[in-house]
DNA sequence: CGTCTTTGACCAGCGC
DNA sequence: GCGCTGGTCAAAGACG
């Protein structure tokens, strides 16, 4: 453990000589500015369809946020005042308990499966489908606001919405604009997505790529405040790999489901930005019951709750499970600070506060497609690795929010 | 002994 | 073509 502290420090201290230069003075500059740009954030309005659903707690506090639309921005992420979401923040009791990832994970089952009870109801939420559909999830796990926490100036600077509808770089209501890039995402998870499932012997590997094209698949990412890298979720997985992340100091882990036959896999990686979020992407969905003696307290969980989300197939989507209890169980006013930020994101092409469902769901877990999001980063942009690629260059600067965009699709 | 992690090597895609 | 980067493989080691 110690060893591969230090290696992880080690390789922290040398990206950050590469990246420091650069980052530092934004960030100094955008450090001042976070807490206000926040604020002015959640207050504005956006374009974006996305949901998210905050919990947090102090270690272990999760902030789950569901995002349909890579243009969303900060601003889209944290503005729905008007959003009638009663479960923005949560407090998760388990705080310090390594499971409560779990937790959260595993009542979304419940929560998915369930329509009745006073709980929130991802399924009432639609998403705008477009033909990419991005899985975004943004779990944070709130503190206080991170003093050390870097921001990056450039990012949220340019992007900080301030009017609805505003555009920025990543965020818009323009869709031709968001096609573009969502093209791109696709394009390139297809390619990617073949190049992970086509790896078996080398020389099959390369017979099958030039044979077929395999689109990637669902991707989605929970964005988790935690001390804890490898939450569990409750499924066994086994860490195949591990990368050093360009431009940021905290190496990305591989894992995949350690069931037969199910490929499910994640990677997990801290950002650069705040170094207490930790963004999970789950890639694929698990073709087996939820694992009822995982490590977690899986064990505990009643029948019906593991009768949905995990095992859910839809071959295009991914399903995730959904936190009910957190709606029932964990729930508590949110703080002040988080107050207009935490809530659902909708389309704003209503601006009622209602979900569009433009189109068939492709993300069963919830119920609804998440369009993909846009990551339109200029390619000045610094690179964020996977962050990059799930998350809007806006949210991804913001300290307190994170960010992830789910691109995948076939 | 089985399971999991670590880690260097390899491969493919992409941009220049 | 070359270098960079992301993603994966697989051998070796650690752990319970």
């Amino acid at each position: 453990m110690e060893k591969k502290k230090e290696e992880d420090h080690h390789h922290q201290e040398q990206q950050q000589k590469e990246t420091n230069s650069s980052k530092n003075t934004d960030k100094k500059i955008e450090h001042h500015q976070s807490e206000q740009q926040q604020q002015q954030i959640s207050s504005s309005s956006s374009s974006s369809h996305m949901a998210n659903l905050v919990t947090s707690s102090d270690h272990h506090h999760h902030q789950l946020e569901l995002a349909g639309n890579s243009n969303m921005n900060l601003s889209s992420i944290f503005d729905t005042p008007s959003l009638p979401f009663p479960y923005s923040y949560f407090e998760d009791q388990s705080s310090n308990n390594p499971n409560s990832f779990l937790d959260l994970l595993r009542q979304d089952h419940q929560f998915a499966s369930s329509s009745n009870s006073s709980s929130f109801s991802f399924d009432a939420f639609s998403l705008p489908n477009n033909n990419n559909n991005n899985n975004l999830f943004f779990t944070d796990l709130p503190l206080t606001q991170p003093s050390t926490t870097k921001a990056e100036s450039s990012e949220v600077v340019n992007t900080a919405p301030t009017s609805p509808n505003s555009t920025s770089v990543s965020s818009s209501s323009n869709e031709a604009a968001n096609d573009n890039t969502n093209k791109e995402v696709t394009v390139k998870d297809q390619d990617q997505g073949q190049q992970q499932e086509q790896k078996g012997t080398k020389p099959q590997l390369k017979a099958k790529k030039k044979n077929q094209k395999k689109a990637r698949e669902a991707r989605f990412a929970f964005l988790t405040k935690s001390d804890i890298d490898n939450l569990d979720d409750g499924y066994r997985w086994r860490k195949y790999g591990q990368k050093a992340v360009k431009n940021s100091p905290y190496p990305r882990s591989y894992y995949r489901c350690t069931t037969v036959g199910c490929g499910v896999k994640k990677r997990v990686e801290r950002s650069s930005d705040d170094p207490s979020i930790v963004m999970t992407t789950y890639e694929g969905q698990h073709s087996h019951p939820f694992p009822m003696t995982p490590r977690g307290h899986i064990g505990m969980l009643t029948s019906p709750i593991l009768d949905h989300g995990a095992t859910t197939t839809s071959s295009s989507s991914f399903s995730i499970p959904q936190p009910r209890y957190l709606l029932t169980q964990h729930h508590q006013p949110y703080n002040s600070m988080y107050n207009n930020s935490l809530s659902m994101i909708n389309n704003r092409s209503s601006s009622d506060g209602s979900f569009v469902n433009p189109g068939s769901s492709s993300f069963t877990g919830f119920g609804y497609d998440m369009p993909q999001a846009s990551t339109s980063t200029p390619p000045s942009t610094r690179d964020h690795g996977l962050l990059q690629d799930i998350l809007p260059s806006q949210i991804r600067s913001d300290t307190i929010n994170i960010q992830t965009k789910e691109e995948d699709k076939k």
